[in-house]
DNA sequence: TTGATATATGTAACCATATAACATATCAAG
DNA sequence: CTTGATATGTTATATGGTTACATATATCAA
């Protein structure tokens, strides 16, 4: 398991590599990173933070990409469901995955007061579900967790 | 951990024993179970599975107990945030929740297929999420983990 | 037992999130 | 170049949740 998310980083340099690599990944299975999807997945990476549909639309609608709701949705539904993007349930909103291409069970720490996410990701196999999947014969196809708290930042100026 | 909710049980004492449980401790730490609060909870626990704030109010304007939506949300989050019931964020639903009184991390394991949910319990500070949070010093206060897949009845009659 | 404060309910109006349905356009392969 | 699959545009609507404000009920202290 490992994190990223709370720590500063070179912005610029982490929007170009989350493209690039969800490009390549476009390319090696033969799916279409059309404009508007591109667009809303760099939309993602920049905020670097969960967004909600609408807000997308609402940047699409004056960039002229298309103003209706199902453009965002169909958008971040191709993003999510191929795993370039997840759905924080808890805030109805999207956020750009830190690990495109990889196989993961995400876990994402979701900040109270300033609304950052951090993505961590977890191994379903073993530890949180192992065992209540072993003792009841339940079949875990996908899983999904969220700690809501006070990422570093916050924690230190309240404490 | 352990998981209850896939086997058959004997429901209508199951109904009773989470009434009672959440009536002694109303009791022991002051709360009011007013008629709508016990009434939505009887629902959860007569339902045994997830419903939408939306069913639970229409069964309360049958039943003369209110018909807006706030009415519904009221109890439900009195419930949730008493630790009687949980929200399924994943299906926008609420559930009784099968452990009242005890302080606990819920996992849920939600069948696809028909739609039943299994409530576990996933200990937050070891396995899953205790590396992550070690390594950014982020201060987990509520964490939620949801799986979907298919329950044993479900996986059994497709296999 | 009365008055003050906190807690709970009733109701109207509204906002936010998400999908259905259908028409049109574009792409990819034979 | 045409056929089938995939993607987009647009209208309308379904579903989930909140704000705001008026009224009622409980709690407790004087």
């Amino acid at each position: 398991m490992d994190a990223i998310g709370f720590e500063r980083h070179d912005h610029s340099s982490c929007i170009r590599a989350g493209l690039d690599a969800v490009e390549q990944s476009c390319a090696e299975r033969g799916l279409q990173l059309t404009p508007v999807r591109r667009r809303v997945l760099e939309l993602l990476l920049e905020g670097h933070r969960a967004m909600g549909a609408y807000e997308i639309l609402d940047i699409l609608r004056k960039e002229g990409m298309g103003s209706q709701p199902p453009v965002a949705y169909r958008a971040l539904d191709f993003l999510v469901s191929h795993g370039f993007a997840h759905k924080i349930e808890r805030l109805n909103a999207f956020i750009a995955c830190m690990h495109p291409g990889e196989d993961h069970t995400p876990a994402f720490l979701i900040c109270r007061a300033c609304d950052a996410v951090a993505e961590a990701h977890a191994d379903p196999a073993r530890g949180f579900l192992g065992q209540a999947v072993r003792e009841t014969g339940f079949v875990v196809e996908q899983a999904v967790v969220e700690a809501v708290g006070l990422c570093p930042r916050c924690a230190g100026t309240r404490a």
